[in-house]
DNA sequence: ATCCATGCAAACCCTTTGCAGTCCA
DNA sequence: TGGACTGCAAAGGGTTTGCATGGAT
């Protein structure tokens, strides 16, 4: 599962592979039962091309020809069924940004606004040992680390 | 700094000590400058009063004769100076509670709704290691704990 | 042909703001 | 007394919903 997209993580051609992960996504959607249709596939790329994390309103921006409903509608869709995930930014601000399969804590650099993966960590072993001794039987977390990536910190 | 807070962590008798509590952060509140009005500490003694993370909704419920603007108004004003500070549960939904000082993540009951604290964890130092790992260089996060209480586990 | 998806606009919810009156310091 | 605080009501913005039309399967 999720091969696919786990393929094009990284940052090679744009186009066509962004085109892939399009096809991709909305190959999920319809073995989900959802249906491919025009507007859905205009939001999904819109959403593959953010290069950031985004919020609702800055994806309805950047589609002037879809319907706000529908790209609400359409945001909602991908974030239930966890092809979109959610990203808190160090001001509390709520924003969305594609799934990265496997991963769920996120570098977020406060500068530039790239969004980077957190490799494996042991953080997780130690949190759960930490909510041990206090009684709580940790069954999940969330996330996110702020700092400043690599190309803004050479500044 | 927070000393008086600190004491009241625990679940000791309720009435006294949340006076005594309610008269410390209207202290605080008064050594940065802002008065102790009757409509201000009826909003902390709510705050103080929940058993658990809160929404601004819920406060204004439990408020009936204060207005709704003097309590988004008080919230704000707790919020900034870090009184109170924000909880994120696991359905992403954005509440508040007291600040526990020095604490920063919250283990969070999805059954019974209380928050406890994380007691020291090394947290922190895998995670900045991680991130620089991966070229970043961490300057905060964001965690929460979700799981089950003591007492929840036991049923 | 069915019924999901879309678009528009209105409704909604939560939060903030303007302003006149009130009250602490 | 002066300036901060309050309450009301209205404005604001971001998101959701109702409904008739359009389109995928």
């Amino acid at each position: 599962m999720f091969a696919t997209l786990a393929k094009h993580s990284g940052h090679e051609h744009p186009r066509p592979r962004s085109a892939a992960l399009v096809d991709d996504i909305v190959g999920r959607l319809s073995a989900l039962g959802y249906r491919d249709t025009e507007p859905r596939r205009l939001v999904i790329s819109a959403v593959v091309a953010q290069g950031r994390p985004f919020t609702a309103e800055e994806l309805c921006a950047s589609l002037p020809c879809v319907g706000r409903a529908t790209v609400y509608r359409s945001l909602r869709l991908l974030v239930q069924t966890d092809l979109v995930c959610r990203v808190l930014l160090e001001d509390h601000e709520l924003r969305y940004q594609l799934t990265q399969p496997g991963r769920h804590h996120h570098l977020l650099c406060g500068i530039c606004g790239v969004s980077a993966d957190l490799g494996r960590c042991d953080a997780e072993d130690i949190l759960r040992e930490a909510a041990a001794a206090a009684g709580f039987r940790m069954t999940g977390h969330w996330l996110e680390v702020y700092g400043q990536c690599g190309d803004c910190v050479d500044d």
